[in-house]
DNA sequence: TCAATAATTCCAGTATCGTGGAAATATGGA
DNA sequence: TCCATATTTCCACGATACTGGAATTATTGA
């Protein structure tokens, strides 16, 4: 992942509302929700959640399709992993010592329990 | 990690400068680098450089001390990684299927590789 | 104590961001 | 075609962020 696009999704990351959205579309799973239905969850103005998700979108970390007069919104999983890759590269670059839990916590996570080591 | 602080450390970094200073002060391990040598470095003014670091400090990203007249400004390791669980479980939560990956990016990486899977 | 160096704080100018009202643009149904 | 609903775009206001000059605060050495 190019730093640039980190920085974006950070930003995008980097503020209340957008946070609370996104934290619902990834809940919501693949099939994602509804812009307005998102909106009105959050008592926000369906304007300014417009614009909360396209800058979500725009820093690639959520996908957007139409369904008739739905626009469906869903979190792109595969970015979170992209970040996250960055991240750990970022942090485990010539520090490998300082890095070792990451592997664990990945382990640890529900999601994640079904991989053994192999 | 609280979601406030998780937001605090995503908009310390959503910034091309503090951005580029956090990765020297991981590249440069835990002893860190003193405030001066990273200004200079960035052909950024001192005062400036100052807010970036006291920013990433506040965000729990770094962590610094005095040596003298130098103050040393480190990575929090730790930190980094607390960000990353975050991500990962907020990714994971409800959605097990999709982060598959990150315990395999994790082990893949340089760093941790050291770590067989017990 | 005084000077030199390192870093921070204070402050102001400019730019960018978050917000929401109003208008415009889809889309589907009657 | 006309209307209702969903969403986006346009626009402007207030708040916050980035930047760096000047002054201030540590710290060391003479």
């Amino acid at each position: 992942m190019e730093t640039n696009a980190a920085i974006d999704a950070f930003a995008a990351l980097a503020q209340g509302t957008r946070m609370e959205v996104f934290r619902r579309l990834v809940r919501a799973g693949p099939e994602g929700l509804p812009a307005g239905g998102v909106a009105r969850a959050l008592e926000i103005p369906a304007n300014t959640m417009s614009t909360h998700l396209a800058i979500l979108e725009r820093a690639g970390l959520v996908t957007s399709r139409r369904e008739g007069r739905l626009v469906y919104y869903a979190a792109a999983f595969d970015r979170v992993r992209a970040l996250i890759g960055f991240l750990l590269e970022d942090c485990c670059a010539g520090n490998p010592e300082v890095c070792g839990g990451v592997a664990e916590i990945a382990r640890q996570a529900a999601c994640c329990s079904a991989k053994p080591s192999s």
